[in-house]
DNA sequence: TGACGAAAGTTAGCACTGCTTACATATATT
DNA sequence: AATATATGTAAGCAGTGCTAACTTTCGTCA
């Protein structure tokens, strides 16, 4: 895929044939979409209009519909990810407040880009056969895994440290959903996500 | 609604106007599609089809696409909370196992109906402005704070209850997304269920 | 009882969608 | 330069959500 540069291209790595990169700019286009017209609401149709080609087009660069929004959530999972990292390094390795960083990024994320997150939990119905998603996330579950193992002093393959870091990612997700969720009722701030958060990983690290 | 047997029919208590109740029968139908095809595979064509009538005929008992989705996901609020007092009502009043099984409900009906639950929290997207909906929701997260508040011995409105009750409930939830999301992986079974919930129960209810 | 309005169904049709096929064009390679 | 490949277009099919206009059945009330 990566061309080899037989001849040095001035301007970007990859100015493309006919478009620019159509890809990655239908990419941002769908995810656009879904933020705003909800996961239902948007169409291939519609996203070939707002990159400005025809409505054919997006079939040469993604087998079907649902390829595109694979696309979207693969994208995605890699800023959760990295926005998870920056979480944890933001303060001591061990410390339980590294630990409840990476969950305060994951719900900061759920937070700005609800529709996107919706997706990328939402999609698994059909497509479980994506190992490359599959993989994304588990690498986001990693974060927390290494963050939870740094704080009990064990590996972080221990099945404990599984265990905790597993309790402690159903409560960040499940709070994540609700508070998109029900964002008017339960009007919870990024102050109270901190208490929250400190709690709940104390109980389950620091506890017994 | 129930007819009035002016002249007795035979077969069926409902033999109705036209069709018999046609309203119940789409939303049992939309209910399966949505189970089998996904929350996007499903059409209101399709469900007419199955219903056995034109494809104009639900457009006479619901508004559009999205009302049909609504009436689904009420009728699955209802069965989910009557699961989840069920499972509150088989344990001893106040204890942790009553709280552990209120979740368990949550969890089984989730792994049950994958489809319709993640329909029931992907749907308020765009439409936030359902209240019977969001009523419906509140009053299972009301099933959980009673739960709590028996076992504290408090006010269901205290601020500890509803504080920790919603702890609980982030960890349920998330569980519930977790499972059905990843259920080749984390092959969790009933009894891991049992052992995750009444571990987050105590370190949530009886410790500190 | 019979007339009548409303409820619940039908067919026909519009605008749109996902996706395919066949064709046109730009790029890369030999 | 010639050719193969990648990328775009236009045209079209089947299916969708939804509406409009019409027909049939039911409940009601003079």
């Amino acid at each position: 895929m990566s061309g080899d540069p037989h001849h040095p291209v001035p301007p970007v790595a990859k100015p493309a044939y006919h478009h620019g990169d159509l890809r990655a700019q239908l990419i941002s286009a769908v995810r656009e979409l879904v933020e705003t017209h909800g996961p239902d609401g948007f169409s291939v149709a519609e996203a070939a209009r707002r990159a400005g080609v025809s409505s054919a087009a997006p079939y040469k660069h993604f087998k079907d519909r649902s390829e595109i929004l694979r696309g979207v959530v693969s994208e995605a999972m890699d800023r959760l990810r990295s926005a998870m990292e920056a979480g944890a390094t933001a303060h001591p390795l061990g410390s339980l407040e590294a630990v409840a960083a990476v969950g305060q990024a994951y719900v900061a994320f759920a937070r700005a880009e609800p529709g996107v997150f919706r997706l990328m939990f939402g999609l698994t119905e059909g497509h479980e056969d994506a190992p490359d998603l599959m993989a994304k996330g588990e690498a986001c579950f990693g974060v927390v895994a290494q963050a939870v193992a740094l704080c009990l002093d064990l590996p972080q393959a221990d099945a404990e440290v599984q265990r905790r870091a597993y309790i402690l990612w159903s409560f960040v997700h499940g709070h994540s959903f609700l508070t998109i969720d029900m964002k008017h009722k339960v009007a919870s701030t990024a102050i109270d996500d901190w208490d929250y958060l400190m709690a709940v990983s104390h109980a389950m690290l620091a506890g017994s």
